[in-house]
DNA sequence: CGGGATCCCGCCAGATACTG
DNA sequence: CAGTATCTGGCGGGATCCCG
């Protein structure tokens, strides 16, 4: 599982997670909750090629599980694992500053309205 | 400043800040005190091109503060702005979490020795 | 419904060379 | 020392088609 992750860095490990262009939005996303694939494709707008190879490699990470329901039609659900769940608290500083920011960005724009 | 920037979820901006390979990495440098261009290079192993154009791209987002001195040899010192201090807070979760994951990878290693 | 296979394009990032 | 300019390869990620 992710042997190529057996970092030293903390920082240099959660970049390489992080580093896709989707990787926070999902881990946000099943952060609220479990999500279905479709809910997860039509939610974040990300195309279902993108969406289920970022998800295996969440999955391959151990941030993510995938449960099968043998029903028809198929139902896929994913969720966070135990380590995803820890995640939770560094979405909440993400989340955090990401408001502070766009307040600055705002404060500082050229053409104040 | 950054105007492509001006999103309303703050994941979404966050994570256009933080999409490249290096910018946590420069951002957690930087958050342990100023440094001098030669300094980023080094201490991160990353080229100077690559470095350059990160640190503008930080600069342009109000993110990072450039100084110049006008010395011989030249001196340029890079250093977090308020905001830029603000998301040292993300830094930290994230730290804390990498080293979560760290342990969580040794402990689920395949060969367990 | 979930997701693999393939094609393709754009951009990130490294290498190299040049400048003040 | 601190950059910029240019070229280039690789890869992320979108579009499309196909499958169980």
């Amino acid at each position: 599982m992710a042997k190529d992750l057996f970092g030293i860095c903390p920082f240099v490990t959660s970049q390489k997670i992080l580093q896709g262009k989707w990787a926070i939005l999902v881990l946000h996303e099943l952060s609220q909750g479990t999500r279905r694939f479709n809910e997860l494709e039509r939610e974040l707008g990300i195309t279902h090629a993108t969406l289920s190879s970022q998800l295996k490699s969440l999955e391959r990470e151990g941030i993510v599980s995938r449960t099968v329901y043998a029903e028809v039609p198929p139902r896929v659900e994913y969720s966070l694992t135990e380590i995803g769940r820890k995640f939770e608290s560094v979405l909440a500083s993400i989340e955090a500053w990401g408001y502070d920011y766009i307040d600055f960005l705002h404060a500082n724009r050229p053409t104040a309205s």
